[in-house]
DNA sequence: GCAATAGTGTCTCTCAGACATTATGGT
DNA sequence: ACCATAATGTCTGAGAGACACTATTGC
C-alpha cells in the first residue's frame, strides 16, 4: 500500500528526478553491423578510426543517437549513410553494450545492430577523411585486423546472431541481389555457415517451404547449366527451419 | 584516405569528445521482466509507481545503472532486490528500448532484460511503500492492469522470448524447483505455449536428449501414480529442438 | 565430344505423432 | 473396485540425407 503522500512530495519528486544532471552521465550510440557476402565470403563494413581514441583501428560504423531519433532509425540512417541503401536491407537490433571502460572517454552504452545487404556498388566511404571497407569476418575474428573498443565481441555475437537466422527465417534472400538461382541461396548458406550443402537437397526445401522464393519464369544461362531465377518470397519465418545440422 | 592532422587536433578532438555535456542528456536504466509458473499459469512480478509519472500504474522493476556497474551486473542486482534470488535462476539481455517520449522526464534508453524463476517464497516486495506481486501474463497483456510507460511492449517481447527460448533450451527447468518430475516439466511447456502436450512423446522426446534432465532416482507418490524424479542437466542447448509444431 | 552445373526421381532411416497397454497409488 | 496419473511399447507417415540419373550449356 503506498504511503499517503501530498502534492508538495509528489512535485518534488518530480523535479528531482526531472533535472538531467541528477543522473551520472551517459552517452548513447547505435553501431552498426553491416554484412553482406563479397567473394564467397561473409564480410563485415568497418571503418578506420580518424580520431583518438583508438586512432588507426577499425571500428563498427555508428553514431550518436540525435535528440528525436527512435534507436532504430538511427541505425537506418547508419546503414543509409555507410552504404547508401534504404531499403531492401534487413536491419535488427543486437543488444545494448555498456561495460563501464569500454569507450575511455566516459560511460558509453552502444545499442548494436545487424544489418544483412547485397553487394553493394563499392564501400561507400563516409564523407571526409575515412578510410571504409569490407573485411572478411574470418579474418577480422581471428584478430587480424586491430579493432576498437569491445567491436570484437559486438562483431562475434553479430555473426552468431546472423548465423542462426539463416536457420529458421528467410533472411538469406536479403544478402541477394534479385532475381537469383537457387544455387546462388545455397551459396549464401554455405559461406555464412562455413558448410558444403547437399544441393539436390537443399533446392528440394527451399522449393517446398511455400514463400521462401517465387518463381520468376526466365532463366539465366550464364553457368554452365540452365538456372532458373527466383526472387524473395513473402515469408520471414520458415516452417520448418533449415537444419544446420 | 585520411587526412594529415597535427597532435593539436588531436588533442582538440580529444577534449571536445571527452566533454560528457557535450552529448544530449540521457540516462540509462535496467528493466528486468520477471517470469514464473504460479498457479498454472505464466506470471510476471510487476510493482506499482509510488511516483509520477505514471503514479499507481504497474511497472516493471528497474533502476538506474550505476557508475561501475556492468548492464548484466545491474540486472542481477535488480532481479536480487525484487526476489532474493543470485543463483540458479536464468536472466539474458532482451534488447534496448528508447524512442523519445517514452518518458516524459528526459530522454531515457531501458536496457531490458528477462529472467526465469522458480516459484519465489512469495513476491517479496521493495523496501518502501511499494506493491510489487505476480501477475499473469495473459491478464497484463490483454490490457487488464494499467502499465506505465511502453512496458506493454517490453513485456509482450520478454514473453515472446521465452516462448521461443523454450524450444531450442533447457530454460523451462529454470521454471522449476528440484526435483521435478518430467510432468512438472511438462506443465511448464504447456503452460507458457498455451497448448496441450502428448505425455507419452514428451517424455520420450526429453529423456532421449542427453544432458536435459538427469534422474536422482527417487521417486515422488504425491500425484497419484508414482513418479521418477529429476535434475537440471548441463546441458542448456537443445538438439534436436522441442518443437511446438 | 567432355566437363560442369542445374534439376528430377527414389530409396532409406530417423523421428514426431498417435494410440494401446501396463504399472502404481490415492480415493 | 475405481480412477487418474506415470511409464512403456509399437505403428505410421513425413521428411532429411544420400545417391543415381537426366538436362542444359560452355569449352
Amino acid at each position: 500500500m503506498p504511503k499517503r503522500r501530498t502534492e508538495a512530495d509528489d512535485e518534488r519528486a518530480f523535479l528531482a528526478s526531472y533535472n538531467p544532471r541528477a543522473f551520472p552521465p551517459v552517452a548513447v550510440t547505435v553501431d552498426v553491423v553491416i554484412l553482406t557476402v563479397l567473394d564467397g565470403r561473409l564480410s563485415v563494413l568497418m571503418i578506420r578510426r580518424a580520431g583518438h581514441p583508438y586512432r588507426g583501428r577499425w571500428a563498427i560504423p555508428g553514431g550518436f543517437v540525435e535528440e528525436r531519433d527512435t534507436l532504430d532509425s538511427a541505425a537506418q540512417r547508419e546503414l543509409h549513410e555507410e552504404t547508401g541503401i534504404d531499403a531492401g536491407a534487413h536491419i535488427e537490433q543486437l543488444g545494448a553494450y555498456g561495460d563501464p571502460g569500454r569507450d575511455p572517454r566516459m560511460r558509453v552504452v552502444s545499442i548494436a545492430y545487424v544489418a544483412m545487404v547485397p553487394d553493394v556498388a563499392g564501400p561507400v566511404a563516409g564523407s571526409d577523411a575515412v578510410q571504409a571497407r569490407f573485411w572478411p569476418v574470418g579474418d577480422v575474428l581471428a584478430g587480424d585486423l586491430p579493432l576498437a573498443f569491445d567491436h570484437d565481441r559486438i562483431l562475434a555475437d553479430a555473426v552468431d546472431r546472423a548465423r542462426a537466422k539463416l536457420e529458421y527465417t528467410s533472411l538469406a534472400t536479403t544478402f541477394l541481389d534479385e532475381p537469383f538461382t537457387v544455387a546462388d541461396l545455397r551459396r549464401v548458406y554455405e559461406t555464412v555457415w562455413g558448410v558444403r550443402l547437399h544441393a539436390a537437397n537443399f533446392r528440394r526445401k527451399v522449393l517446398s517451404t511455400p514463400g521462401f522464393v517465387v518463381a520468376t519464369g526466365d532463366h539465366r544461362t550464364t553457368g554452365r547449366g540452365r538456372a532458373e531465377l527466383y526472387r524473395r518470397g513473402g515469408v520471414t519465418r520458415l516452417h520448418p527451419p533449415l537444419l544446420r545440422t
